[in-house]
DNA sequence: GGGATAAGTGTATCCATGACACCTTCACTT
DNA sequence: AAGTGAAGGTGTCATGGATACACTTATCCC
């Protein structure tokens, strides 16, 4: 299809990245891949790339990130959260990028390299490495707004597996926030709202055992 | 300047529509201009154009605003919210409009039509005509992104001029959540947050006159 | 059985919020 | 000058949510 446009009407490159998260060992990671070209080869960047004709924004995100991290994510673990267009922010022309916040279930830790990667790894995302691009402002506003989600939608449930335990909730909810949070006060405010139900079993380790839970039927969770 | 770009890379409009906001008569009202141009051509719609070539994302918007409204507005004034980028969005092809909210301090009021426009003028923001592309659907994500950033911003005191009255100010607010509120929680709330100072002066009119405030020095206010 | 380890539990305080009714000040009218 | 209308301004009590804080319980392993 061409377009009709006024003439000085910018035509751009569209682009899509993904700031994906997940809890590894109680800190919060996210996910960056090394480029495989130009610019910034070699250089760790978020997952993302040029959205493709005919292509909806979160589907070239959920593309992205499985072309390049072999990650199959599922469309509510995924939010499209700012947009970065400032005129210098890439080399190769004017490329507006539409950034994607994205919540990887507990068990996501494979990962590898693709066609236009070398490498795909998990960094602790308060302390990333230098980043291409504009990608350090966009992992940080990411985080920002992972925090806020953490607040009114029960964001961690995602982090989780089916059954948990209120400790490794809360490790979530802390890793995330990057501060302790009081035991106590936590399991009230969690099982006040009524989102949570015992399973019936418990989970042996080391100390005493811990009572599962899953999420209640109909409890709302997750990204917008 | 040519982009060497992957050739299944999606060459996009890039577009800005910005949803501004005023109060007038304590009612909130919404800015729409009468578009000029096919498509849709003589529907309301919100102001808004195509991005130039070297012309930054909010340097667009305050441009398009200027031209279609006649309105000359502060960049603090103005915050990107939300892309809209859906494949069928536009007739004319694959168009991605970066939506800006804005918000139109006291005595914006006078708005007249420009060279891609027929008319422009104010509608109440909670019942608006019916809206060229999917112009509605921006409306209402901006009307509820203005009700949250009322609550940790103090968004309100950019509708009103320097100096004003705290019934002027509760009128803000309730027009903003399109809601009544309770005259002496809202005042108490409001001087606990210590970002009004009393101006001293008084304005009268009918009924007992109502004390000036103005905003404390340092307070943080509109929009990020 | 004793020690290490982690889970689980209750109370008192404080602050923010919300419901609620009357008095004060001024302008205008008669 | 007295009365009326119109809007501004004020205080208390009850409630609920958030915070600070220390000990007991259950299991594993030696």
């Amino acid at each position: 299809m061409t377009l009709s446009l006024p003439p000085q009407a910018t035509q751009v490159g569209l682009a899509v990245d993904v700031a994906a998260f997940a809890i590894h060992e109680g800190c919060l990671h996210a996910l960056l891949i090394e480029r495989a070209t130009l610019p910034h080869l070699q250089t760790w960047a978020l997952p993302g790339g040029f959205v493709h004709v005919g292509e909806e924004l979160h589907e070239a995100a959920l593309r992205e990130l499985r072309d390049e991290t072999s990650i199959e994510l599922e469309p509510r673990h995924l939010e499209q959260f700012y947009t970065f267009g400032a005129i210098g922010r890439d080399p190769r022309g004017r490329i507006v990028s539409v950034a994607h916040l994205a919540v990887l279930p507990h068990g996501t830790v494979h990962v590898m390299g693709g066609a236009t990667t070398l490498h795909a790894d998990w960094f602790p995302a308060h302390a990333p490495p230098p980043l291409a691009f504009d990608h350090a402002v966009i992992l940080g506003r990411a985080i920002k707004r992972l925090q806020l989600r953490l607040e009114y939608a029960n964001l961690a449930l995602e982090f989780l597996p089916e059954t948990f335990t209120l400790p490794e909730l809360q490790g979530v909810h802390e890793a995330i926030l990057d501060k302790a949070l009081d035991k106590r006060n936590f399991r009230k405010r969690l099982l006040a709202q009524g989102i949570l139900t015992p399973s019936g079993e418990r989970r042996s380790g080391v100390g005493r055992p811990a009572q599962l839970y899953r999420r209640a039927k109909g409890a709302r969770t997750g990204l917008l």
